[in-house]
DNA sequence: CTGAGTGCAAACGGTTTGCATTAAT
DNA sequence: ATTAATGCAAACCGTTTGCACTCAG
C-alpha cells in the first residue's frame, strides 16, 4: 500500500521538498483506487489551492511518476495516472468506465496467444473496461435491458 | 480487401468528391498492413503534393474513418490510422513497434477471463507489441543478445 | 539564507476551424 | 454553375518552459 506518509518520506529522501500541495497530491492518489486525469487532479487540488496552476499539477505529477509513486496510461480520452502497482506480479486490469477504479486480473493471456514464431515479442496489453458494482447500479436506472 | 477502387467508390456512393489526394490516401492506405500516424500520412502525402496542409490530411484521414474505411487507434505516442479490420469475427492484433504492421491474433482472452459478477464488461483491449520478422532482423544487429 | 516549488505568461505540438480560392461534379 | 475540397492563417487544447517570487529546508 501507498501511504500519504509513505509518499512523503519517499519525497523528502530524495531531497524533494514536502509541500502542503504535495501532500494532498499524495493523499489524493492514495485515497483514490483508479485512474486520474490532469484534470481530475487539477479539479480536485483547485478546491483547496484557489491560485492553482495547471503546470504545477503537471510537474507534480511527473515528480511522482519519477519517484515510482505514479504510473501513467494512455487512454482514448488522454493521459490518466494511478498509484503504481503494489501487486508484485505481472497482472492487467478491469477498469470502470464511470469512476476509474481498478481491479487486478491476475490471468495473463500471453501465456496462451498463439504467435508466429518470427515476430519477437515485447510487450503486450490487456485492459478490459466495464462499470464497478458501484456504477452499474447508476447505470441499470438508465438503460436497463436485458444485455 | 479494401481495394483503392473500393474506397473511392464508396466516396462517391457518399456524395463525396474524389480528389486526386483523396485517391492517393486511399492508395497508401490499401498498400500498408499497419498503423500509421498523421505525421506519417502527411510526410508521405507531402512528396506528391508540395503544397500540401495537415488540416487537410486530418480532414480526409476524418472523412474514411467516418466512411468505415479507416480505424483510429490512440498509442503512448498518439492516434494512429489503419484500414479497417476485414475480418469479420472478433480479433486482436500482434503490432510490430518499429513499422505498425499489424497481424490478426484469433485468440480472445476473455473468454478465459474471471471477472467478478458485479462488474459488468463493456469492452476489452488486447494488444501484443514487438518486431516483425523484418524489423526484428534489423534489430538484431543492433542488440544481439540471448534474450 | 539558499535553492526548490510555485504561479504567471508565454511557447509548444498536435489538432481543429473560418474563410477565400480552387476544382470535381 | 454549384458546392465540396483545399491551403492558409489563426484558433484551440493539453502540455511544457522561462522567469521572478515564495517558502521549505
Amino acid at each position: 500500500m501507498h501511504t500519504v506518509e509513505e509518499i512523503v518520506s519517499r519525497m523528502s529522501s530524495q531531497g524533494l521538498r514536502v509541500t502542503d500541495q504535495r501532500r494532498t497530491l499524495a493523499k489524493l492518489f492514495s485515497d483514490t483506487s483508479g485512474y486520474l486525469s490532469p484534470k481530475d487532479v487539477y479539479e480536485f487540488m483547485g478546491k483547496t489551492y484557489s491560485g492553482l496552476s495547471f503546470d504545477t499539477v503537471y510537474r507534480n505529477l511527473r515528480v511522482l511518476e519519477e519517484l515510482g509513486v505514479l504510473e501513467q496510461v494512455m487512454f482514448e480520452d488522454g493521459v490518466k495516472f494511478k498509484l503504481h502497482c503494489s501487486e508484485h506480479h505481472h497482472h492487467h486490469h478491469l477498469i470502470c468506465l464511470q469512476c476509474g477504479l481498478t481491479h487486478p486480473i491476475v490471468f495473463c493471456p500471453m501465456e496462451q496467444t498463439a504467435v508466429p514464431d518470427d515476430f519477437k515479442v515485447v510487450k503486450h496489453k490487456f485492459e478490459v473496461f466495464g462499470y464497478c458494482k458501484a456504477c452499474g447500479s447508476e447505470v441499470e436506472v438508465k438503460g436497463e435491458s436485458g444485455l
